[in-house]
RNA sequence: UCCCCGGUAGCUCAAUCGGCAGAGCGGGUGGCUGUUAACCACUAGGUUGGCGGUUCGAGUCCGUCCCGGGGAGCCA
């Protein structure tokens, strides 16, 4: 029968007959036998197995090198070695395939992460990305058992999309026309849906529709910004975690926001201990100390201008001005979140000059009520807000804004019949696996990353 | 797109003032009865990112392009 690795592991008996495969980590040879490690992918421990020579011809033991697949048939013992409880002792061993080791890019030491960017294909083999990628599933599973248990609706949005979005941030088109036989304008009515088409950059639109239906909704899926940021936190794909909930105001968001990152901290923490304790050694020294201050404190929550406030008395020099009316910048967000608050921190009400056309006026007739969190070492995990509810008020700032009002016909009907005040945000779920992990490039936790100018695998 | 740093053996890096191209790891060969970042000995391995220039002589200086990293901008 076989055995996973983190099955074998976990026996709390020995056990006879048993058959593992996978591939091999190291090998260490003594006088008469060898020590195989073998990994399968299912945890990040390895098994030891323990070959005598007998068991296999002199020129199959020079071909278990790293990186070959192997079949093995044994029994599960007790192990004399103090690093593990368990090791399989080989009855048999068949080679599935080789690995030169001439040839085989992965050594059994470490390797820096921009060489195995350049081997993306083989990386998941090594401990630090098996240990990324199992995480991932979990943290995205994770999201999935949070929204459920508070009985939200997982909705699927659109990837391919006719609106334009706010006109704001840059799309990839998506075409079925020939393009290398297109001479002058591209004339669109001729493409396959009539009109341009476009890859999501946010599913909100469409999740206020849902809301507006369903109550409390959530949509979980890729995003595509064709934005030339070429930092180690911007990727052209990554996936967004979107809930929207009708009947509920930007306090309300902010709430869940901060329930949701601490659910989802203890959850990572719980089940993924393991592979969490791998960055914890090689990657992040103070990951420990900062997801236990994530999970013990309130996160700050100061308005945009308290925020001017505490960078004016920072006595800090910042390369860019802190005037009311300007986005904050990069410096300014990490002194907040990294050296003023220490701790994830949300920052609202922002002016409506430098936000988005559906985010609801406030009072003031100044701010909108929006709110992004801040956290160390990443910068922006989440971007929020209360949505225009009031069809008046919506249209005025969408003529403010230049956007024409027939393209989102629909999406103003949501206010024409049975408007109700609703907010949601969207969460950087590559961002929070960076939060989670250390990681410090969005490249590293992403398997297959598509970034300006890299798209090789 | 701008600024800074880098590109030398399979990997990670050294090379003094412009003067013989080096180490560790990995690989190969041999050794070792319980290793676990195994250990010991020996050994092979180079278009110094590309192109052009200066010089008796360039890894090193100059120009240019390419690639990687960091920062900034851009960015729901």
């Amino acid at each position: 029968m076989r055995l996973m690795v983190k099955e074998l592991l976990l026996l709390d008996e020995p056990k006879k007959d048993v058959i593992i495969k996978g591939w091999i980590r190291t090998r260490r040879d003594s006088k008469g036998f060898s020590f195989l490690e073998i990994n399968d992918g299912s945890c990040l421990s390895n098994v030891q197995a323990v070959l005598s020579w007998d068991k296999v011809s002199r020129q199959e033991l020079s071909r278990l090198t790293t990186g070959a697949s192997v079949a093995i048939f044994g029994d599960v013992v007790a192990s004399p070695g103090k690093k593990q409880k368990w090791e399989l002792q080989v009855e048999k061993l068949e080679i599935l395939g080789d690995a030169p080791a001439d040839k085989y890019p992965l050594q059994k030491k470490r390797h820096s992460d921009e060489f195995l960017r350049t081997i993306a294909h083989l990386r998941p083999r090594t401990n630090k990305y098996g240990a990324i990628t199992r995480i991932r599933s979990e943290l995205a599973f994770g999201i999935h058992k949070f929204f459920h248990q508070k009985g939200f609706c997982y909705i699927h949005t659109p990837i391919l999309t006719g609106s334009d979005c706010e006109g704001a941030g840059e799309t990839f088109t998506v075409t079925a026309l020939d393009l290398s036989n297109i001479q002058g304008r591209i004339d669109f009515s001729k493409d396959f849906f009539k009109k341009r088409a476009y890859l999501t950059v946010s599913g909100q639109l469409e999740a206020e529709i849902m809301a507006c239906a369903l109550g409390s909704v959530y949509t979980f899926g890729p995003t595509f910004r064709a934005e030339k940021s070429d930092t180690p936190r911007h990727a052209a794909e990554f996936w967004m975690v979107e809930p929207e909930i009708a009947f509920a105001d930007l306090n309300d968001v902010m709430e869940l926001a901060e329930e949701m990152v601490k659910w989802l901290v203890n959850y990572v923490l719980e089940h993924c201990a393991e592979d969490l304790s791998l960055f914890v050694r090689f990657v992040d020294k103070n990951l420990t100390q900062r997801l236990e201050l994530t999970l013990k404190e309130p996160f700050a929550k100061i308005s945009y201008q308290e925020a001017l406030e505490v960078l004016k008395k920072s006595g800090r020099k910042f390369e860019y001005p802190v005037e009311y009316g300007r986005d904050l910048q990069t410096e300014h967000e990490r002194y907040l979140t990294e050296a003023h608050f220490q701790k994830p921190v949300f920052v609202y009400n922002y002016p409506k000059e430098i936000k988005a056309f559906y985010m609801r006026l406030n009072d003031d007739q100044k701010t909108v009520a929006a709110m992004d969190l801040l956290v160390p070492g990443v910068g922006e995990l989440i971007g929020g807000s209360q949505r225009e509810e009031r069809l008046e008020i919506l249209e005025k700032r969408m003529e403010e804004c230049g956007l024409d009002k027939k393209d989102y016909w629909w999406y103003l009907d949501l206010r024409r019949f049975g408007t109700v005040v609703h907010s949601g945000f969207g969460l950087g779920f590559d961002r929070l696996m960076m939060y989670l992990t250390g990681v410090s490039n969005v490249r590293d936790v992403l398997s297959f990353y598509r970034c300006l100018g890299s798209m090789e695998f």
